[in-house]
DNA sequence: GTTGCACTTGCAAATGCTTGTCAATTTGCT
DNA sequence: AGCAAATTGACAAGCATTTGCAAGTGCAAC
């Protein structure tokens, strides 16, 4: 709780020193957005934050996902649905990837893969500005993790 | 010549054999994607195709897009304008590396990343399906190989 | 070569997500 | 409190892509 609130306050506090107007909107959608682990779309997140404050429009909601990307407040990712989803960039970076069958995102971070993509871009004279890493997979039916967790 | 009929007609061959039938729109389409060594999307597809046959429509350019998709025969790629993008199957796998500043598309394949991703998402319990992975990037300035170029 | 019918096509209208317009409202500064 | 400028909600518009439908075409069987 108090933490979660800390979280959300140094959100606003960076936000203010970048310019941004701290509306009920803008407070409800980032406090919705920072306490969800998940990926939520335009539309998801709309619906979240429509639970807390019914006087919030779908425009607002694309709006302030704008704002907050080019304050760099957010990252948005689009995956093979071609829907936007946004997340949080005050986390590490990361990778993502996707179980084809739920849909659920699950993110993972390797640094050889870092190292190596950075390593391919140079060999071809290219220095990388961002990149975009997505699995499709499905549960494996008998990995070695499977198996451990079932002992 | 010879080898891009060639090309072109076992492509036709392989399609037929999938229950394709094969008009001269699909034909027509078939052939300039066979030719074209680029990433074009739908749209760019259409110009090209209409410079040979005024009679072709988007949409056909589009479903023919899909057929191809579901019959594996093309390959579709949306980077991060949002547009689709296609590109022959019949080809080693790739990814890609885009000039952010030009839009250029440069392919290329690392072994080793692929593999690092298998192991990734082995570790998450997961099996591949398949992967995106996109390297948004500038020229550099002065790297090993402009230098060696220079010489 | 003709025939028949399922498959295709072109066109226009529809879709789904996202952005733009604008009058009315709200924010943050004084 | 008072005001200029930023922000909002409602709705229209934009863009890539898909779809419905009437007319046209490929191709397997005759």
């Amino acid at each position: 709780m108090q933490s979660k609130n800390a979280r959300t306050l140094s959100f606003e506090t960076a936000l203010r020193a970048a310019g941004v107007r701290m509306t009920r909107q803008r407070r409800t959608i980032l406090e919705v957005l920072a306490e969800s682990d998940a990926h939520p779309d335009a539309n998801q997140l709309f619906r979240d934050v429509l639970a807390r404050d019914t006087s919030i429009s779908l425009s607002t909601v694309y709006r302030t996902m704008r704002i907050l990307e080019e304050r760099g407040a957010i990252q948005r990712h689009i995956f093979d649905d071609g829907r936007a989803r946004f997340e949080h960039s005050n986390r590490e970076h990361h990778d993502h990837l996707i179980d084809i069958e739920t849909g659920r995102v699950i993110e993972f971070r390797s640094e050889k893969i870092e190292q190596l993509q950075a390593e391919i871009a140079a060999e071809l004279g290219y220095e990388i500005v961002r990149h975009r890493l997505e699995l499709y997979g499905v549960p494996k039916k008998s990995s070695a993790r499977t198996l451990r967790a079932r002992k």
